[in-house]
DNA sequence: GTGAATTAGCTTCCATGGAAGACAATATAG
DNA sequence: CTATATTGTCTTCCATGGAAGCTAATTCAC
């Protein structure tokens, strides 16, 4: 092993793996095996800051969602399914549980008699407002872990692969 | 909008919370929403491959783990717990799956009677073998939307990333 | 050696989300 | 206009995992 190099639990699964089917390229586990890692650490530090907000993370999203649409904050159960990438149904229960604690209504859409319209209430508008605040304040703290060139190159080569992974073009290789 | 630039779904999302929160910097959204949305991708390709193989991505984690360890192929629920980033109860299930689909046995320990032993069947060690095989050809598939070089530079600045946050002496800012 | 703490795995209960279908309202074909 | 298809939401059932507690076995203190 060289000196000083950082041996992640990355690594670490990846010196098994090569001792185990050295006829497999084991190398992209780098570049996933890390990126979900991260994923995950980040999304338990973003869940403490949730948390001090009484909500979880699917909780936080559709608020989320509904501020962000702009006065005055409503949206369709649908549309907000679509932006939180969940299902209707799980959709139902996130507005469920956000109807009880006050913090969003829930009415009939007048033009279309089985839509139904969602919209923060004064309370959930407060809410969500301090809990984004301080919710980029946090990222804003993990993310000055790396230095600026650091971040922008990050952030470049994130935008390249999610555009081309969604890019019908792309050689799909399956 | 610039000519050209790519206007992504993260772009979208921080072009709302321009409008509605200016008092916000929402520049850390650029690298953490991202990074979630393409472990979210990532993860769904992922699944296809273990999908093709009957198991699910803990079971293809706890199978990896038992293979990975090398011959005879055992590891403790706890180890396997440990080592796949889940609680042992969580783990007791996925062995029962394990267990029931004829993959892995489970037996008592010689020398701790409350410790147990999983290990792979040979029809287990033979499915992880093809599936993992043919899960690191998925992954190159994936990584090879990157070029040699952005896969380098994304590997390292993820490596940084994790090995700085995970340190101690790193600056808390809460 | 005996009683107290610890440990390993498991069990129970709960939270969350997906899949598929139910239901009511609306759109469309003829 | 009526019959059919579609749509938007909700409901039901199932899969998965966490939290906390249980039990048996082991270790430790004295």
């Amino acid at each position: 092993m060289k000196h000083g190099e950082p041996t992640d639990r990355v690594a670490r699964i990846q010196a098994d793996w090569r001792r185990e089917r050295p006829d497999v390229d084991i190398t992209p586990q780098g570049v996933i095996g890390r990126l979900h890692r991260l994923a995950g650490r980040l999304t338990e530090e973003l869940c403490l800051v949730y948390g001090r907000y009484g909500l979880s993370e699917g909780e936080f999203d559709v608020l989320c969602a509904l501020r962000r649409a702009g006065e005055p904050y409503e949206r369709a159960p649908g549309e907000l399914a679509a932006h939180t990438m969940v299902t209707t149904g799980a959709m139902t229960k996130r507005i469920d549980r956000l109807e009880r604690a006050g913090l969003v209504t829930r009415r009939r859409s007048d033009d279309d008699q089985r839509g139904r319209i969602v919209a923060l209430t004064a309370p959930g508008r407060e809410l969500i407002d301090r809990a984004f605040t301080d919710h980029m304040r946090n990222e804003r703290r993990l993310v000055d872990l790396l230095t600026p060139a650091e971040a922008e190159s990050l952030e470049a080569v994130l935008t390249a692969w999610l555009s081309r992974m969604e890019d019908p073009r792309t050689p799909g290789g399956e």
